[in-house]
DNA sequence: TGAATATTTCGATAGTTTTCGAATAATTGT
DNA sequence: ACAATTATTCGAAAACTATCGAAATATTCA
């Protein structure tokens, strides 16, 4: 009788190789301080609206492209690890708490 | 004030990436399980020697040939998972406790 | 409608990875 | 010394990845 681990060693893998990218490993690395699932996520002061991160500024202090920072959070996408919505000209971005704790999982 | 995490991102993709080949996952699981670090690895009833998995016991059921499940285990122990010794003809290897709890300390 | 902002798609290129098979090395037992 | 076992190194081929810049799409605001 095998393991939740062992039924999606693919999924897994995917995931890893999605957090391999130091850049990719990064924008999910603030993803998870700046907005933890289950938590209230950033207001911003001037319009009063929750939210959090967005494309541009998931790239800043990045040193590459938007096309390249969008290729890097699809890919993130792909794997589960975040969910994304567009809000006005901008897409939210946020943790997958689902994927999150899959993670957290595997290795305990 | 940048915590574990933010001063280890280049160790952690690493880390992550040597566990984004399918492949070299499965090894990797194969030898949380067979031999946990900290546990008593198992004993070979013949010899009565302990000991943990060799390089071709790991790459069984894998349906690459032993150069390449060679060149697998180099990978992860480059990236500072795995930690092997020669016990005669074969390596003896074996979880590094050490970057197990770093990757629980990871997500958590 | 048209300009500005934010993001995505596309095609290209340089670099990396996976895998193989042949050759080599290390160890053990005869 | 020699054969058998186990594992590594090397060179090559195919596939994949990261990044770029240009063009396209979506949204807001004047």
């Amino acid at each position: 009788m095998s393991n939740y681990r062992d039924k999606n060693i693919e999924a897994f893998a995917d995931m890893f190789k999605a957090l391999s990218n130091p850049n990719r490993l990064k924008i999910f690395m603030r993803l998870t301080t700046c907005c933890l699932p289950g938590t209230v996520t950033s207001i911003n002061p001037g319009t009063g609206e929750a939210g959090c991160a967005c494309v541009g500024e998931l790239g800043q202090d990045l040193d590459i492209g938007p096309s390249t920072i969008s290729h890097h959070i699809k890919e993130l996408r792909q794997a589960g690890l975040i969910r994304m919505e567009r809000r006005g000209q901008k897409m939210e971005c946020w943790i997958d708490p689902k994927t999150l704790r899959a993670l957290q999982g595997f290795f305990s």
